[in-house]
DNA sequence: GTAACTGCAAACGCTTTGCACCAAG
DNA sequence: CTTGGTGCAAAGCGTTTGCAGTTAC
């Protein structure tokens, strides 16, 4: 947490009682939320909290680079915390779980595509999902 | 088109005009397009098209297969005819120019990942971006 | 002739903006 | 005390729905 306070500070961010709600809620649930549920959540125990705050917060720290939104069909909204260096996202089809993995050596694989189809890749964007551990039994 | 028209008709969609001139759009544009794009192109042809007739075709064609969603950062309504078979998306960053290429094998990829996390991985999805062979040089 | 399709207008839901008040540094 | 943050209400925007008229098969 001291890390994101730090950061925010830096760029003259202020890090109200309001956005420490949020953010708290985003950092300590474990899978992708959308606005409306990062509201929800955080107005039982701070119920002043408006809507538009919670928008407000999730632009800044997306803008900050410290949570990025997750991509899963016709679900698009939703933010998660970044990973450490470049990581790809794993979600759980059943529980909605989200981890991130370390990015594996894709490499090669761009300089096939590139001998395939003449494209030079700039930028790769990876997602899986399955059963996490838990729900596989 | 004609496997299209055939596809639809077979589950008792018919092909009006109207819907011809969308799926003539989307098949002819080379890239990703958004209802909007898709509105105003072919309503160059046909003026009397409406808004909610795109709306109403691309919901059919996704849901019968032969359109996909394309989702780049904050862009994740435009859609694409889908590749043959399991493939991926290559997109260029400068003209905008999307590419199917064959899906890679990745299955060693997802036995690692299954080691090292626990995660049984069931879907994937990948997108790459870069730039095509006219835009490189 | 029936069932699907059309455009229009209105409704809808999510997101953003304007504003007066408040609070962090 | 200055600058950034807050909630509320309203506006904005993309998308969906209701409906009466139209068209494909």
């Amino acid at each position: 947490m001291d890390s994101w306070v730090k950061k925010l500070n830096s760029k003259g961010i202020r890090c109200t009682a309001m956005r420490l709600a949020v953010i708290q809620t985003i950092r300590k649930t474990k899978k992708p939320l959308s606005p409306i549920q990062i509201f929800d959540l955080t107005r039982q125990k701070n119920p002043k909290l408006g809507l538009v705050t919670v928008y407000r917060t999730i632009e800044i720290l997306e803008r900050e680079g410290l949570i990025e939104h997750i991509h899963h069909f016709d679900n698009c909204q939703t933010v998660l915390p970044v990973g450490e260096g470049h990581q790809h996202v794993l979600l759980c089809i059943k529980c909605g779980a989200a981890v991130h993995f370390k990015g594996m050596e894709l490499k090669n694989i761009f300089d096939q595509i590139n001998k395939e189809t003449g494209f030079q890749i700039k930028e790769h964007w990876m997602q899986l999902a399955g059963l996490c551990p838990a729900c596989k039994s």
